[in-house]
RNA sequence: GGUCGAGUAGCUCAGCUGGAUAGAGCAUCUGCCUUCUAAGCAGACGGUCACAGGUUCGAAUCCUGUCUCGAUCACCA
């Protein structure tokens, strides 16, 4: 039983006793720096049951508690609020609890729960990843890590758009003017060299849709018109019909595209345990078209399109299938859930996609509703705002996007440069610094991005960003980098319990500190958002560097102080690997 | 125009189901390396929580309206 229980049922019996009154729920905080005590029971919330003056309500209550609860050694009164201070032993024992529970917060996998999924990326195969897309990774893998870690067993997946006009397009542009390249021939990152032939198509389209308009076209027309556009078209029917030689070349092309992706996500850190791949998918869907419209959910226009009116929830009328029959992104996003909850024994699934598509996902859930999926109330989008640039908006076919592999290479490069200045890594040797600077640029990049809410937009200046003081991964990073340290050079029983000392206020606001983390764990799960996790591992560390400097540790006279600091300091080291592993981030031994 | 999201210090961001004098970092200034890593710590400066009403003991937080920014409302994906 916890403290907040203890005094929680102590309240309620003083209530009872003194006012003969019954309170279902007592409200606690914590109490404020700036005051006396370490728990707070707001006797505001109280006047709605007990009636009188809120400080003499505080006091007699206080008065009763301090006589009849061992753990609470004294108590004070300002306006509605009554602090408590607590025993230092109630300290110890809590923190000698969390330091003998291994992994402590993580709860292990329960075999005989349901199974989740998160699926994020979802890239296109036309062009290399970029700073939109690492957002993305960042924030499906961390909430992956961290459902998992409430422990839920989960899978990853991505569904890879692989098919489509944009794809025919760098097909096309390479046909034409490729000479046969290849990443082999080049040397260019497959993705990347793919990349470069969607933007050589864009610029040629550009060509021809200036010469028809100085032809007389409008610009409408140029732009449905232009040859190069409509040979794009060609090769995607082509491609539908199964024309071999198409068919070949796409294959090859996103092999190519597939082996740079690979690349990318391992040096960002993520992985999948599913792909599923659009070429497959983008038929799913038109069946269940057709019973919902039997069941009487769509209904069928004049042109023989196929639409659900969602007006009286608030929105519009929707396609979900096309006069000729063909399938929209809607028709496959049902199709692909169903699937997925037939592939899984799914209990629910959760789409990483920017905030852009939040109509889409609303719609997408309230069919599968209506469809009569019970799991439609399961279904969840981790919507996260776009990435901007100081300069505006991203746009692939300006060329003003951050590439993502080259963004961790400007990362890794400023982590090498900082720590070359600082020069503390004697004996270590060229691999083992190169591996560390990657840590620390990486994580400086995540820690960034994760950091924030990701319904926010993020404005990210590249310069601004790789900065390694304050609220930062390096930062967190080194922190951990110093309690190792200090752990190398403990040469006592770490082990021992210490039950009887008398507690440094900042000790005493580490251990309350650490005591929360499983509960962020649970709220972070709950909220899809990574954010709480990583603003409390900076709390946490704030919290320990200021212990840190306030109190000696392996220098301090009494050994059982001497203890309790280094078992502290290995907690909080556990805590912060534990919580940076759920961000994706990996923490240094030195830095 | 409808819908959704955001608006907190000069800048970047915290602030859980309403609680005390709204918190960090960056930037600017002041101290602290002869104890364990100074990528650190302590402190100063900096706020009409977009605006206006409402709800109540009490509002950055809840409700209503207004303003600004973003997204979205395609037989695109």
């Amino acid at each position: 039983m916890n403290i907040q229980n203890t005094i929680e049922t102590a309240v309620k019996k003083a209530i009872k006793t003194i006012y003969d009154a019954d309170v279902n729920a007592i409200e606690f905080q914590a109490t404020k720096k700036d005051f006396d005590g370490d728990i707070t029971v707001v006797i505001f919330a109280l006047l709605r049951t007990i009636k009188g003056n809120p400080v003499e309500i505080g006091t007699k209550i206080g008065e009763y508690l301090k006589e009849n609860v061992s753990e609470i050694t004294d108590f004070n009164v300002v306006k509605g609020f009554l602090n408590l201070s607590i025993d230092d032993g109630v300290y110890l024992n809590t923190f000698n609890n969390i330091y003998t529970t291994e992994d402590f917060g993580i709860t292990p996998l329960n075999p005989n729960q349901k199974e989740v999924m998160v699926e994020y990326c979802s890239p296109n195969t036309n062009k290399p990843l970029h700073l939109g897309h690492i957002r993305n990774n960042l924030l499906g893998y961390s909430v992956a890590e961290i459902i998992a870690a409430t422990g839920k067993k989960v899978w990853k997946t991505q569904i890879i758009n692989d098919r489509g006009i944009h794809i025919c397009k760098s097909m096309l542009a390479w046909q034409r003017y490729g000479n046969g390249e290849t990443p082999e021939s080049t040397g260019i990152k497959g993705d990347k060299l793919v990349g470069n032939y969607y933007v050589r198509f864009d610029q040629e389209y550009k060509k021809q849709i200036s010469e028809l308009i100085t032809q007389g076209s409008t610009e409408e027309d140029a732009k449905k018109n232009a040859p190069f556009l409509l040979e794009a078209q060609e090769m995607l029917r082509k491609w539908e019909a199964g024309d071999e030689e198409v068919v070949a070349l796409w294959k090859m092309m996103n092999e190519w595209v597939y082996a740079g992706f690979e690349i990318t996500h391992k040096e960002l850190g993520v992985n999948f345990d599913k792909n599923y791949y659009e070429s497959n998918t983008y038929l799913l869907g038109k069946d269940v078209v057709a019973h919902g419209l039997e069941k009487g959910v769509f209904y069928k226009k004049e042109d023989g399109s196929v639409w659900i009116d969602l007006t009286d929830e608030g929105l519009d009328e929707k396609i979900v299938l096309r006069s000729d029959g063909t399938a929209v992104y809607m028709t496959q996003d049902i199709g692909t859930a169903i699937e997925r909850f037939k592939d899984y024994n799914l209990e629910s699934l959760t789409y990483t996609v920017g905030n852009e598509q939040d109509y889409h996902f609303k719609v997408l859930f309230l069919i599968l509703k209506k469809l009569g999926f019970e799991w439609a109330d399961n279904l969840s989008h981790l919507s996260y705002g776009m990435v901007d640039l100081p300069s505006g908006k991203m746009k692939s076919r300006e060329g003003t996007v951050v590439d993502a592999d080259d963004l961790m290479i400007e990362m890794t490069n400023t982590a090498r440069e900082i720590s070359e200045e600082l020069g503390k890594l004697e004996g270590y040797s060229n691999e083992e610094k190169e591996k560390l600077y990657k840590t620390i640029g990486l994580g400086a990049l995540k820690y960034y991005i994760l950091k924030v809410d990701p319904k926010k937009r993020i404005l990210f200046d590249p310069k601004e960003s790789i900065d390694f003081n304050g609220n930062t991964g390096p930062f967190i990073q080194y922190t951990y980098a110093r309690i190792q340290s200090i752990l190398r050079k403990v040469d006592f029983d770490i082990d021992k319990p210490i039950t009887d000392i008398k507690l440094h206020e900042k000790e005493i606001e580490l251990v309350k500190i650490l005591e929360q983390f499983p509960e962020v764990i649970q709220n972070s799960a709950k909220n899809n958002s990574p954010a709480l996790i990583a603003n409390y591992t900076y709390d946490l560390v704030k919290g320990y560097n200021s212990f840190y400097q306030s109190v000696p540790i392996l220098s301090c006279d009494n050994i059982d102080k001497k203890v309790f600091r280094a078992q502290l300091s290995m907690k909080v080291g556990e805590t912060i690997k534990i919580a940076f592993k759920l961000l994706g981030i990996g923490v240094p031994n030195r830095m």
